[in-house]
DNA sequence: GTATTATTAGAGTATATACTCTAGTGAGTC
DNA sequence: GACTCACTAGAGTATATACTCTAATAATAC
């Protein structure tokens, strides 16, 4: 593997175990057993190096999100959007911790946040239409819908800032990607309300699998 | 007013300002044209301040968010613990930005944290059983409660970090206490469902209040 | 082979950061 | 006037951080 991939993907996984904030260029280099200069070789300094972390998380969630247009949603559908969404929070989950320090160092990912941020409102709304038309949930206003993403949005984003603060412990270590999917629960909640009657029990059935084990 | 009572105050309006990341406590000093070590007599270090700073915001949203058992709620009392919780958060809201961070690096303000966040959960909790009793929204499961709560509890103190976000310029600053109470119309949102027949228009009415005047 | 380019090591630098140490000052007490 | 004690100044320190510079080595092109 290229030295500069590996920069990243180390990068990416110390920032990820510690908090971009607790990781330094020399840390990087040194986990890698490489010098500082040959890093800087590589990359112009550290905010170029979160930007293309960043370019990667984004190319995986729209791949994530590109939503079929030519057939109806269905249950599953939903089921994958919600576990990869996820899955993609969990990769790169330093990203949201520092989030507006990072912007703030950077306009460009400013800018690219701001776009990203939209695409995905748009599709998680988008996803709610489709789901009205196949008869999943009943079929809202524009204005709802719109408040309603970007409710789901918050949830979604925040859950895991919220675990690692509920957590009693230091070790952030031992958050799991399972207690993070507990996320999906927090999700499926906001819908209850707009299920229809022909699918509120399968989506119920679905929720309580995402139930968290223990509110300790 | 005493030497101590001012680090505070500055230290809070620094860090509000710029975010505790980027205000060290030569900057504090500096603001209130003394010295370093005299800043170090009051206090220990940089986390002392923090921690100081925390039990204030917490007594503020304890005494907000304490709720009359001598008689039912009303819609004013629900629009009153709305605005004041915005208002916490904005006087505080340095708090949230780094928030992992810093109860990484204090022990007893991650353990205060957590009893708090589950005050404030139980809060919610029993506001929304008591608007229930007051026939303002329909009454629910204790666990469909609490899983509301939560994420009502999510888009509270997400809500800021959100709109810093979704600015397309740097200015942070030019974030507006108006603004932050769009979040108000977020948090109605999630209520919207729930609503009785015989509230639901004097509540929406109330959330149109506080519509975003322009979705950029 | 030779020239060129890509890559790497590693010492080094300017600056910042949290915090310490010593030497006071000034207001009140007896 | 001597003493105490809360408070303050300001220089100083150990460490860290992002990043640079030079020189060397490996890879590739011709």
């Amino acid at each position: 593997m290229k030295t500069r991939d590996k920069i990243l993907l180390s990068s990416l996984e110390l920032f990820n175990e510690r908090g971009e904030r607790n990781v330094t260029t020399n840390h990087i280099a040194a986990h890698l057993a490489i010098s500082p200069g040959n890093l800087y070789y590589h990359f112009r300094n550290k905010s170029d190096i979160i930007y293309e972390i960043f370019l990667e998380y984004e190319k995986l969630v729209d791949f994530y999100l590109d939503i079929p247009e030519d057939r109806a949603m269905t249950l599953d559908d939903m089921t994958f959007y919600l576990e990869s969404v996820f899955d993609g929070l969990w990769s790169y989950r330093f990203f949201h911790r520092d989030l507006e320090y990072l912007l703030d160092s950077d306009q460009r990912l400013r800018q690219d946040y701001r776009d990203f941020t939209n695409r995905c409102l748009a599709s998680i709304s988008r996803i709610f239409e489709k789901l009205a038309e196949a008869g999943i949930i009943e079929p809202q206003e524009e204005d709802l819908r719109s408040a309603m993403s970007l409710n789901v949005w918050l949830v979604i984003t925040n859950w895991m800032a919220f675990l690692k603060t509920a957590h009693a412990a230091e070790e952030s270590a031992c958050l799991t990607l399972t207690e993070l999917k507990q996320g999906i629960y927090q999700v499926l909640t906001l819908e209850i309300p707009y299920l229809t009657p022909a699918y509120r029990e399968r989506v119920m059935a679905l929720r309580e699998k995402y139930r968290p084990a223990l509110h300790d």
